[in-house]
DNA sequence: GATGAATGAGGCTTCATTCAT
DNA sequence: AATGAATGAAGCCTCATTCAT
């Protein structure tokens, strides 16, 4: 049993290599046995349609981010302090060997754009991001409880914007990264990543 | 001669909608050629390959937009206030019949980041993406002498860079607006830009 | 126009050969495009989906004998003799090189019993066996009517009922006729359908 | 041992309730399996190919339903009464649970016209099949020895036939009385069928 | 120049059968 | 002996692209 969970976590990785690299519609089921070294019928057995096989992968991509952010939701820091390691975390992470993971979450937003995901499989991604915006969310109460943050409700609305703005910029900058040179569209390097946490950082401080 | 182009412009068309709507891979070249009233080997005469039709699909959506742009920058208003009629036009362009263009443009730029598409090609979106760097950055300048705008070297860098954040939150807003509700990951409502462009306004002067 | 009939007939003609040689499931559309010298993409084209090959197949196959029984049933003989004919041609028909026709109406028979077929186009085919009873049931009035044939009411229902019985034993008999010796059940020879028919005749005459 | 028999027969069950439910091809190893709750590897083991399996259940419905015909034979009516009652009993069995069976029996004797089924296991069904008309043979001389049957030499051939074809209608018949309405070819009534029964009968009696 | 027809390569998925426990 | 897991071969179908009219 431990094998099979083994197995799955493999195939599950080659997928994510693959698809971070080719993207979901080029990367074959075939491609992804072979890489994985199984047989399709065998990634099959796992996963019995390829839609299925992306949203575990995504699933999985999400899952292993989020004991991260939970750590520092669970440290002793003051509100301002935790959002600071969110922010920060959230640029380091995609710097990393993590880029793969955090181009793919990109990938499957635009993906699920487009094709109509059954309705139950996204749901479950849904959990998992919303698990994501709930910390954020508790944070800022406790920075507003331990005086850490300071916003006027009209200002706590533009906050929570700014922060889903930043994380997007953020998950936009995975995706180009990998590439020789920015391409096409500019897009922010981690320099100007941390300016920008720290413009928001010093906006949750006075508003 | 003019009915060439009437006929390219229409395939063009067809192809934004469906591509739009279905994405770069769903689409066939069959569906436009339909779409558009022509048989698929005129479709090739014109774009001998899919990847061809693309990038001119893209560049049309941009060049369209272009426009919009340089009428404000040709205005003989401060700077402070150009910035801000562009990124309201920004806000509103989405709002109403364009969202398929730029909901393409954010497809697009996952599309490129996966797909090594041929470098010339890629060169000609470029071009056209640094038509609107370019002027964002001469109304700076601009607004940098009239006075409007007030940032020290330090702090053009972030703005700049909130810019293209903007930019990018816009464009992934329209992704998601054209679905009932929004999908997995939150994206800003209209209202929320609104508010995140006032304060970009604002930190460009006094910084 | 013409060119499109004739490489339509043609793969048909293929299936029919390969469909009556190893069953509709065992010929795959690849080796019926072999057979009929056509790429895969073009026996798809004419025949968007496997079943609407088997339909069209049997349609031509029923459509192919219909006009020996058209014929008869226009000729200017009695009743009686026109419903001999009739039998008659039944029993030659599946003797010469019309088995095939034959054994693929039995298998679709089957087919269709296990598949649940396209409501329409069963209907199309339903359509055409419609053609044959038809026929049969005319040409009894007409026996009746022309003092050839003499049943009660009563006995009409059975010899309605012995008709049928009498196509669907024909029919089974072109199933196995092809191979070396008689297998599993046992089939009527041809003399021995012949002599059936005989009494099937008298049996219509003094009832 | 005993449990062994009774695995065996618990598949043969499951396998004989799926072939009449989807037909043999459409039936996979696995759901046969799954029915039977038992392993997939198991049912191999039993049953080394899905060829075997299938003869195995084929042989199985005949043999159920030998016991009827040998009761019929050995009672002490004469032979005509013999007759009607294995005629009647024909009709009657397929008007009950056991439809399943005949159904498989028909869909057995179209399978393997087309495939090339093992020599070996077909002699094992063809010695099946010769039991029932041994049966029918057997009580034919009987009416003729006690003298409740009369047939000419000639008309005992036809008679034969008859019978035949009469039992080739109720197979047939049992194949379309699952369907809602009669399909696409016209299959006899029970009462019809009852009919052509009593018309044998009377055929045999005085030829 | 415009077009419908033709096509092979390739993708997803299934299934009988074999392995390993 | 019993079983779930593993798998390659094969089937249906699609699509970008090329031919032929």
């Amino acid at each position: 049993m431990d094998k099979k969970m083994e197995r799955r976590k493999s195939m599950i990785e080659a997928a994510k290599k693959l698809f971070a690299e080719l993207g979901f519609e080029k990367t074959t089921m075939q491609k992804i046995a072979d890489e994985s070294k199984v047989g399709v019928a065998t990634l099959f057995r796992y996963f019995p349609k390829k839609e299925h096989l992306i949203i575990e992968v995504v699933k999985e991509v999400l899952e292993e981010q989020l004991p991260y952010f939970e750590e520092i939701s669970n440290s002793n820091k003051k509100g301002i302090e935790k959002i600071n390691d969110v922010l920060t975390t959230n640029i380091m992470y995609i710097s990393e060997e993590n880029r793969d993971s955090t181009k793919l979450l990109e990938a499957f937003e635009l993906y699920s754009a487009f094709m109509p995901v059954e309705v139950d499989l996204l749901e479950e991604i849904e959990k998992a991001y919303r698990k994501f915006s709930d910390i954020i969310v508790d944070i800022l109460e406790e920075g507003k409880r331990d005086g850490s943050i300071h916003l006027s409700p009209r200002h706590e609305i533009a906050a929570r914007a700014l922060l889903n703005m930043f994380g997007t910029a953020v998950k936009k900058y995975s995706l180009y990264t990998l590439l020789p040179e920015d391409v096409i569209v500019p897009v922010p390097k981690k320099d100007e990543l941390i300016m920008i946490k720290d413009i928001l950082i010093s906006y949750l401080q006075d508003n």
